[in-house]
DNA sequence: TACATTACCAGACATTTGTCTGGTATGCAA
DNA sequence: TTGCATACCAGACAAATGTCTGGTAATGTA
């Protein structure tokens, strides 16, 4: 017999579990589960599982094969996606043409917007941990907010920036006291999206 | 008996069920394939599975329900999968037992080795664009190079440092001039693995 | 303490699901 | 024509998987 676990905890890990398997592609099987936790029997992982349901934490399709699954089409739930590395960042349309495409990255989404990921040139932000080769994940959205670190197009090239926005003017922060902030022209700034994740390939290649 | 349709048709038709059942969370079972085709055979539609196996467009395990899917975990193609992001990292061994599972990253793997997430703790790695709270991706490895950023447990604390390998001793360097570099004994020094990859998420929770 | 609840177990059973054997009809090429 | 491959079918079988019954022991609580 394994040793008894105080009240929820082993649930608790039991639903991360089921959710990990589902974002790997495959739900688990009650017995997968009971192996997973070394459980002796297989009821102990379906009674587990059926808690769960009856709290609502997952939901099930009775009676079938790997049955076990996020409750059904809600709202903000985390999805992996395959965004697309852009290479180089064009002035005007974003072009998601499949030219510019260096590869793919995965993200867990909530479908909230468009995302696209390019690399970060320049070390204009390095006090904000954001060195040069770092990939960076972006909603594609038109307006930002102060604060927010930013893509924008100015001229013809794209930067990576917090924006501040100042009562006459639109500014560019880098955080690296050897760059100077950028203040350009309203109709030559195109705010191309919002910085929402950096990530760093140490060993990995892209892909 | 349904009408048969010309050569690769049909099967092109069943690639993108597959495909979409898999987007959805679950795979479908050969029966089920068979409904959405009208077929009146199961065998029917496993022959056109097995064939997209044979084509290397689908991958399957073998005898288990629910076992078709997109190729995965072939030699070198990477895969994107679910890692588990460790909530404390313990002394001794490394549980990637279901114990302190706080969520799970999606990352793209070639299979080299077991990967595993943890968050940064402290600032003494800033000056290497490692920032509290930032996500460590790691491959659990017990040995590495000088030079390597590594994940490293002093008797029972876990630290992200780089890793430098002198003649006498093994020492954790941080890069940040307020921290002093560790040189732990090396009976209390444990190497838990390499750190490949950084991310910060700035606005998508975890997950 | 007594009692209910929880976590766990063992094993049988039922259903779902994958696999196999053998068959029919159509089109196509030698 | 003959032969062969393809697309489909019918039914049986085997394996995987979900479900149920009836337990034991630890834990929590009145």
């Amino acid at each position: 017999m394994s040793p008894r676990t105080p009240k929820g905890q082993t649930r608790e890990r039991i639903y991360r579990f089921v959710r990990g398997r589902l974002l790997e592609g495959l739900p688990p099987t009650v017995r997968e589960v009971r192996d997973a936790f070394n459980f002796h029997a297989v009821e102990t992982a379906r009674e587990h599982l059926e808690q769960l349901v009856r709290e609502g934490r997952l939901a099930k399709k009775k009676g079938k094969a790997r049955g076990y699954g996020l409750p059904t089409g809600f709202k903000g739930d985390p999805v992996t996606i395959a965004i697309p590395l852009l290479g180089r960042v064009q002035a005007g349309e974003l072009t998601t043409a499949v030219e510019d495409i260096e590869g793919y990255v995965p993200v867990q989404s909530r479908g909230t917007g468009d995302l696209f990921a390019l690399t970060v040139r320049g070390e204009s932000m390095t006090g904000a941990g954001i060195m040069p080769g770092d990939i960076a994940i972006v909603r594609h959205q038109p307006i930002a907010n102060t604060g927010d670190i930013v893509v924008a197009l100015v001229g013809d090239e794209a930067t990576v920036k917090r924006l501040r926005i100042k009562k006459n003017a639109i500014e560019l922060h880098p955080e690296n006291p050897d760059f100077e902030p950028i203040v350009p022209d309203t109709n030559e700034l195109v705010i191309l999206g919002k910085v929402i994740e950096i990530r760093r390939y140490i060993e990995i290649p892209k892909v």
